[in-house]
DNA sequence: TCTGCTTTTGATAACGCTAACATCCAAATG
DNA sequence: CATTTGGATGTTAGCGTTATCAAAAGCAGA
């Protein structure tokens, strides 16, 4: 009864006191470095000191201030991940993937999506690394300039998701990487399409992002038709994000502007599902009458009639080597490992013909 | 080769060195209160002074130590928001509608997603408190007594989203309480349907959560067909969480067990597209054989064919008006506003009949 | 020129915690 | 029995920032 708390309305009472470790301490009878020891490294006090410690922290509703923690040991257990979108269930996975372990390791996770614009991803990393990071999460291996040089001089980790860095396709990871090539996906659907047999094959996706992921995976695509000597056709909307609505948009100018194109890959599962929709609605026939392909193997994928041929990606794979590769980055045991190629697979499934073996 | 620190004599350790505030006065030749200043009140400096420390504070890549800011004011300036899941979209544009204003407002959101476990929201909410929110923002009125105990005790402001506080259906709010009432949801599908002429009317969901929310809505369906003199059927999984596959397993067991039942109300859109594409399957026809009904109106409810028929639910403006709601709060304009009534809308598609008018 | 203001800037003391070192005390050693 | 030893506890000194108030500088009007 030392401690007058006058202000005892509960929500509204604007003066409040907070309890520090020093009322821990005071209630317990310890010195406040003790009541610290006692809480954060149990091993090393007496076990009866250690049960009133905790004793009253309990009764007092103690909630340690991590601000003045990590200013204090310099240690901030903040790990910040940057997504283009939540939208996406793949960004939804990989962060699955990332809190398997990570939290557990008493790492608080910090989520911001970037909309795929990287003035938005420079803003995020500089909020975030106010707050002491032990290492950061990025997706894609673009970034402006200035936030390269950000994180650069703050020494803390970085781990870039999503793409892998390729010596003469992109630019340098900043530091740890593990991904795919999205180049190498775009050459193997061209490659694949050609084998089921189809010879007018286009790409169709929202260019609005100008995401380089998506132009890699064009650009590979290109290249992929080029060697097979197929001519390249390519639509996109570029007003809006990606949405079921408007894949069917994009069905339907390829329709109009491209009659002749027999086969289509799309930038992502929900871009094709809706193309799928309104070939249900016009009564085109897949694969018969089109042929359609997707990316990255969401749920729905394999649940549409017909079901849609896709590229399977890793995400909660990737999200959880991600976690071990940070994790063994600032336990110190890790220098400077090679990207890691988590690769890819086509999934046939109906949407497209039966490939045949090329000649 | 890296830069060598051949700045202080500190004997041992003081390797990593920061760029804090007094390097760059030191830098603008001004008193290191003065820089704050300039950077966080510029409109308390002289002109002249704000472009030296602002140009000093570029060239240095002067990053604020956030943690540092906040013990020092008192004033973190995060936001936690827990979510039981991202899988839902309905979740993701909640959180849209959050980011819409408060980052501009300064404050950074933390996310954490409790698995439906109001343990782990227990958890989350105790790490949460120790970086000195500004306020927080959770799903549900259903909280374990001590997560309750130490928002009380935390003097935090609160707001509860996606349900509503009515009296003798749920629990009292913490503090600021904007959603909807999943009784009168589960009600007024049960009405909606019998009015569509069905009358062995199911609810099919994945019990596993035992989430109170799915509890009330399942009891105020119940309430709605006993008023009809309906009986009630119930069929759910246990063992896994919501997704496309669970529903098409729903819809098996449903014909299995209730052959009967001419219309089902799921929990949600997702569950009720798995069970639409299983219908599309079997060749059973929608909704002459049997009518389907979801719940939220995710964007794949009106694409599906035929297009289902669901509960409408104003996600996106619910994050924004709780966003608002919270601002008011902060900014000390808002005592203890009733709980607010975002209020629901059944769309009315293709899955089910023409309602007809009741006598 | 000087007095009484209003800016603008600076020095100092917290904020709550923990690293590092200092001290204490019981058990173990000679 | 004195003395070493090592584990348990306490003391001190920051961590990087901002609140607060004191000091200085500008700027009228007399």
């Amino acid at each position: 009864m030392s401690k007058v708390d006058a202000s005892e309305k509960s929500l509204t009472g604007r003066k409040r006191q907070r309890v520090t470790i020093a009322d821990v301490a005071r209630q317990a009878g310890v010195a406040s470095m003790t009541a610290s020891r006692a809480l954060n490294r149990p091993e090393m006090v007496s076990a009866e000191l250690r049960v009133r410690v905790l004793h009253a922290a309990d009764a007092l509703n103690y909630i340690p201030d991590r601000a003045a923690g990590g200013l204090a040991s310099g240690t901030g257990l903040v790990l910040p991940v940057l997504v283009p979108t939540l939208h996406h269930s793949v960004y939804v996975q990989i962060l699955e993937g990332l809190q398997e372990r990570l939290p557990d390791a008493g790492y608080q996770l910090m989520l911001g999506s970037t909309e795929y614009s990287p003035a938005r991803e420079e803003q995020l990393v500089e909020a975030f690394l106010g707050w002491r990071p032990s290492a950061v999460v990025l997706s894609g291996l673009d970034h402006t300039e200035r936030t390269s040089r950000l994180l650069r001089a703050s020494g803390v980790p970085v781990v870039e998701i999503m793409d892998l860095a390729v010596e003469g396709e992109t630019g340098q990871a900043l530091d740890l990487n593990i991904g795919f090539s999205h180049t190498r996906v775009g050459e193997a659907a061209a490659t694949y399409l050609a084998r089921c047999g189809y010879r007018q094959i286009a790409y169709a996706g929202t260019l609005t992002t100008l995401d380089p992921r998506s132009v890699r995976r064009i650009q590979g695509f290109q290249t992929g038709l080029a060697q097979l000597k197929l001519p390249p056709h390519l639509i996109g909307r570029s007003d809006q994000p990606s949405s079921l609505a408007v894949g069917r948009e994009l069905l339907l100018s390829l329709r109009r502007d491209f009659p002749e194109v027999d086969a289509v890959f799309f930038a992502n599962d929900e871009l094709a599902a809706g193309a799928l929709f309104e070939c249900q609605r016009l009564g085109i026939r897949v694969p018969d009458d089109l042929a359609i392909m997707g990316f990255s193997d969401e749920e729905i994928a394999s649940h549409l009639n017909p079901a849609l041929t896709t590229v399977r990606i890793a995400r909660h794979e990737m999200g959880r080597r991600a976690a071990e590769l940070l994790l063994a980055r600032l336990g110190g045991t890790l220098n400077n490992p090679p990207p890691i190629d988590m690769g890819f697979e086509i999934v046939q499934r109906r949407t497209t013909a039966e490939p045949q073996e090329m000649s």
